[in-house]
DNA sequence: TCGTTAATTAACGTATACGTTAAATAAATC
DNA sequence: GATTTATTTAACGTATACGTTAATTAACGA
């Protein structure tokens, strides 16, 4: 399980449509910093600065190549992200396939020991 | 494909960990404010922010009952989340499959018609 | 109706995020 | 060695995020 601080990190990269559209032009391979920052309208610096974020939270890996700085996908993070995510969501689903199997259960003519604590507090 | 915005919302939703926390809780069933705040050292206040900001994601839903809100997971907008990440894996997943191609290809004694576009610029 | 409980809104401070332009660094080329 | 190209760092403004405490709204219950 990766840790709550870096995970913090990858949510909170992919939460900005910049990053997003950067890391869907580097899906389809590497890519300069000014190749990046062309199709935006937000100056080199700004884009620089979505670059070291997205390394931050180990989406992406710059590797330095003569005066420039090639820049490619890492998914460790994103499936990092991805698993945070879908763990949740089979959390979610079994508390369905309990309740499902408790309503059949009721069906089969058997009791159950429900605490009627319907209400908090 | 969920727009943009969304996409924003819902990632900066889950970049902070008291919201996922949140969301942990809320996978084992629905909660009110007062349960969903009982387990950190924030204020109530607090806690009822980061509530409307994973309503404001389509992340839960709060329903009035009573005094109490009952929160309740609404998995919409993670799916999307999820979708995002998956979609851009599989494009990420599919250069590779072209590469392997490729690679294939030339060990076949296939010619190429690569154009040699090594450098930027 | 008065008091209690549940939750939100208001008002505020501080840190971080994101953008800008100008200056600095690093490597290639003339 | 001076110039050009690629990128980052510095310095700065403004907006948003997240926390606090105090005040407000809403519903229940004696």
């Amino acid at each position: 399980m990766p840790d709550t601080e870096s995970l913090d990190a990858t949510f909170a990269a992919l939460g900005d449509a910049t990053r997003r559209a950067i890391l869907s032009r580097l899906a389809g391979g590497p890519a300069t910093v000014g190749e990046l920052a062309a199709p935006f309208d937000i100056s080199l610096p700004a884009v620089s600065r979505h670059l070291r974020v997205l390394e931050g939270a180990a989406l992406i890996e710059r590797r330095k190549d003569a005066q420039w700085r090639r820049c490619h996908l890492k998914p460790e993070g994103l499936r990092q992200a991805a698993d945070w995510i879908a763990e949740l969501r089979r959390f979610w689903e079994d508390r369905f396939d309990a309740l499902e199997d408790y309503l059949r259960s009721l069906d089969e003519g058997g009791e159950d020991d429900d605490d009627g604590s319907d209400n908090p507090g």
